[in-house]
RNA sequence: UCCCCGAUAGCUCAAUCGGUAGAGCGAGCGGCUGUUAACCGCUAGGUUGUAGGUUCGAGUCCUACUCGGGGAGCCA
């Protein structure tokens, strides 16, 4: 039997017949048809075909290349040029050593396995190879960790697999672990055995740049990456939290119906289902819910996705986010912005308390978390409006403009001399990368505030020429935040712009007992709240005002029939607030799939 | 609903005045025993979003559409 390398010239360095090696065969959906296949890291065709033994070997050889079994262990022999290939089926190939010495243990846990021997199971997040050294980054989920793979005898069995393994491979691997500061995670594990558990080819996502639809696109990959893992794992504890901080306060959950039968403050912005031939509404809140429960336990809140099908598209919103919403009975506006202060303030501790390095890694300024502390800013609906008009907001815009204009001449000036740098004769090509990538993170920011620096004098007219009895704009929610160090709450809205359910001020009836919390550095409104209106005929009158069907809301009125009391709430954007704190520039990355206006997939 | 920007190799991007579509990464192959987005050499990879138009000639100009990004309004 006779094979013949692709190249002639590979034939001289294959093995001679005094000794022999296990290779594996890979890539084969490239080798579909009979005869072809790689062997070790060389093609070899079948030429020509004599005799029986070749005949089959040839036909094992295509069975398992067409049916896909992958990998299929084998031996090559040489003799005198000529190779002879063995299919060794699989359960007799030489195996390397069983990976189950050592025990297994969370990569975040490597630091109590130091000088012992561990086993890790995970995927392949990078690889760098010498010629006989092979370093894998391994992700198990609670950290990375690089393991290396010396050639060596002991590592014979599987080194050139180890030096092949594509990224995101699933891999167990037995080791010794050693401190090593230098190193991500502080660890290192010297493998002695190791295990293909998943292969995986042609990953996606490399350790490269991306745009961000194709990132989206491959969400169900994405948040394997660092960055996307860093921020879900403060998305796990702000919602724990969120969780905790009720239930230890005396909160009862209340879990409110997706389905709802009208809306809750204005039908525009609802997403419409057919539900068994009627119409019917996903849930934009469960407010209105959480209102009747408090009737029945005191102190309730509810918490789940909520939906809104407003047109938008901007990195504030997406069509599905989650809300939490506490509603208290006995309570006026002053105690539930003392609740929302206390809240907020205990989820950003909380995060700091647990995320120091998460948040490092995504470049988050702690000593900005540890300033958010109490009291948070009070300001009136009539303050914010004196603001807007004021010269420091005025200034503020002002000074905007011309630190960003600054700014775009810096960048300008900067992408146009590393252009430059980068495609002059002689430089390193590792330079020239470094260069190109700096090139184009200069240019996202650029185009970011090119948009910004055309939107000032617009924003300027917009907080110049506010009315008195008009909601807040976004830009406006901007200035006011960026005006305060801490958050800040705006009160006592006009009553004609807020929802029909909002009290009534008693001192002035243009107003309602409402409250924004204004996140700082330009988050803007990550809780809206107020006290409800208890009294009936007050209820019905704005019912009536907002040419709202009062027989749609005959439940939730009956609640100032049947022992009205003072109460209140609020509902806090958890994907804003988790934005937010860990200083995220767009909120799409703080959920794990996101939906917005045009993407559903995956 | 309105305004601005974009779509070129699997990915990120080039392509001068309208004149033969390129690079890096990834993939494949070879080399390299301490790499840190490793590096070095070679190979393959294209209906330039779709449809039409102008032109001797269109990635480039024009029209419409589709999809994506950002913003306004609206909102958490």
């Amino acid at each position: 039997m006779r094979w013949t390398g692709r190249n002639p010239s590979n034939q001289r360095r294959h093995p001679r017949a005094s000794g022999h090696r296990q290779y594996t065969i890979g890539r084969l959906r490239r080798y579909r048809h009979a005869g072809v296949g790689l062997v070790g890291s060389r093609h070899f065709r079948l030429s020509p075909p004599d005799g029986d033994l070749a005949q089959s070997h040839a036909s094992i050889a295509a069975e398992r290349i067409s049916s896909g079994v992958v990998p299929i262990r084998s031996r090559a022999f040489s003799a005198n040029c000529d190779y002879i290939f063995a299919i060794v089926p699989e359960h007799q190939s030489v195996e390397p050593r069983r990976v189950e010495a050592g025990m297994k243990a969370a990569i975040k846990d490597l630091s109590q396995h130091v000088g012992k021997e561990v086993t890790l199971e995970g995927w392949l997040y990078n690889r760098r190879d010498s010629g006989k050294i092979a370093f894998l980054v391994v992700r198990d989920g609670t950290g990375l960790c690089q393991c290396v793979v010396a050639k060596a005898p002991e590592t014979e069995g599987f080194f050139d697999t180890a030096r092949r393994l594509g990224q995101e491979t699933a891999i167990r691997l037995t080791g010794m672990c050693r401190a090593n500061e230098k190193q991500i995670g502080g660890h290192e594990v010297d493998v002695t055995a190791l295990e293909v558990v998943g292969e995986s080819q042609d990953y996606p996502i490399t350790p490269k740049p991306h745009g961000i639809d194709f990132l989206f696109k491959n969400r169900h990959l994405h948040f394997r990456s660092r960055r996307q893992w860093h921020i879900l794992r403060v998305r796990a504890t702000v919602i724990d939290e969120i969780r905790s901080y009720f239930n230890r306060n005396g909160y009862t959950l209340i879990d409110t119906p997706i389905f709802a039968p009208a809306a809750g403050e204005g039908a525009q912005t609802l997403f419409e289902v057919d539900y068994f031939g009627e119409p019917v509404y996903m849930a934009q809140t469960g407010q209105l819910y959480v209102e009747t429960a408090c009737m029945a336990f005191g102190k309730v809140y509810c918490f789940g996705p909520t939906f809104r099908a407003e047109k938008s598209k901007t990195r504030r919103h997406l069509t599905e986010f989650w809300m939490v919403e506490p509603e208290i009975a006995y309570a006026d506006l002053d105690t539930v912005v003392a609740v929302a202060e206390d809240f907020v303030h205990s989820i950003a501790q909380r995060v700091l308390r647990d995320h120091k390095e998460d948040l490092e890694f995504l470049g988050r300024d702690l000593s900005f978390l540890e300033s958010i502390q109490k009291p948070f800013a009070r300001i009136t609906y009539d303050e914010a409006v004196d603001i807007l008009h004021g010269d420091k907001a005025r200034e503020l815009l002002e000074n905007d403009l011309t630190t960003k204009t600054a700014r775009i001449e810096e960048l300008n000036k900067a992408i146009t001399e590393k252009e430059a740098e980068s495609t002059a004769q002689g430089v390193k090509q590792w330079k020239k990368d470094k260069l190109i990538a700096e090139v184009a993170e200069h240019r996202d920011e650029l185009a970011d505030l090119e948009e910004e620096v055309k939107n000032i004098p617009h924003h300027m007219e917009l907080a110049k020429n506010f009315k008195w009895g008009k909601d807040l704009g976004g830009s406006d929610e901007t200035i006011i935040s960026r005006l305060h160090e801490r958050p800040c709450f705006v009160t006592h809205y006009p009553r004609d712009v807020k929802a029909f359910y909002m009290k009534k001020n008693e001192t002035d009836d243009r107003l309602c007992n409402n409250f924004d919390l204004l996140a700082p550095q330009g988050y803007g409104e990550i809780i809206g709240g107020s006290q409800r209106e208890d009294s009936y005929d007050e209820l019905m009158a704005q019912i009536n005002r907002h040419e709202l069907d009062p027989a749609d809301y005959a439940w939730y009125t009956d609640l100032r029939k049947y022992g009205s009391v003072p109460h209140g709430g609020f509902g806090l954007g958890v994907e804003r607030t988790i934005a937010w704190l860990c200083g995220l520039k767009h909120i799409r990355e703080t959920i794990p799939f996101p939906r917005m206006m045009g993407r559903f997939y995956p």
